[in-house]
DNA sequence: TCTTGACCTTGAGCGCACTCTAACTTTTAG
DNA sequence: CTAAAAGTTAGAGTGCGCTCAAGGTCAAGA
């Protein structure tokens, strides 16, 4: 039990990401190249999971692929691009902050329009007086 | 001044949306046609230019454009669809606090991240004591 | 040993939301 | 009147992020 290493299923299992996508994912530079068993089969390791886990933290905001690649990069660079990926992060965090802004005002619209379709529907199913 | 229509060129300059895709929206079932001057050139009223604000509200929130045509259908359905138009709006202003959520707590994790990121960029720039 | 299922690679295909090309007509400014 | 800008259509092309098909190899249980 809790195993040193995941095959890519148990993985995909775990992250909810396919197999495909998990290999897709490596061709694209998004995750280094990963070990491998003397046949050729991955294998993740707990830094790949990890690693893995904040990338998805990242799309899950927007970030595209090909911005997370850039990260990635840097990252594989080692300590001399600490600065910019500090910078590459703090961008983001300001775009996130604009996001979340931009869709608390547009729930804030909706919530109007709902209230006026309560108020529709309230009128329309009481059409005679009691 | 205040023209009562609008040529698809002013009305993409006042959306930001490309002429191609205001005539796409209308091919796509999202902007119901449109009225046409006599020699076929697209004429958008105000009532249209509403109608796209809304639709764009609904895309800046994240709404699939198949589901944007759903509603459409039933609004030109009329009346008789008022419920489940409010159902869908409802639905989707639950997803969208569900988003934000998310986005919020991401924001948290990334600003976690950000300061262990000036606290190492602090440690490196002052290498000697003082 | 056989079979089953997980894994491998390369390269093609897909769904979404546009975006543009080509060939043509209409409108507008000078 | 004419040139250029803006409009029309049908249909092809693009970029993103997967997703799958084909044709194999490998590992573990009956």
């Amino acid at each position: 039990m809790a195993n040193k290493f995941l095959s890519i299923g148990e993985l995909s299992r775990q992250s909810g990401l396919s197999a495909y996508t998990l290999r897709y994912y490596e061709s694209a530079g998004i995750l280094k190249p990963v070990g491998r068993t003397p046949s050729g089969h991955r294998r993740y390791h707990r830094e790949d999971v990890i690693w893995l886990d904040f990338v998805l933290r990242l799309k899950r905001t927007g970030m595209p692929l090909a911005e997370i690649k850039r990260y990635a990069r840097l990252r594989a660079q080692g300590e001399e691009t600490t600065r910019e990926r500090f910078a590459l992060l703090e961008l983001h965090r300001e775009r996130l902050a604009a996001q979340i802004a931009e869709l608390q005002e547009s729930a804030d619209a909706l919530d109007e329009k709902l209230q006026t379709y309560r108020d529709m529907l309230a009128a329309a199913t009481v059409p005679e007086d009691r």
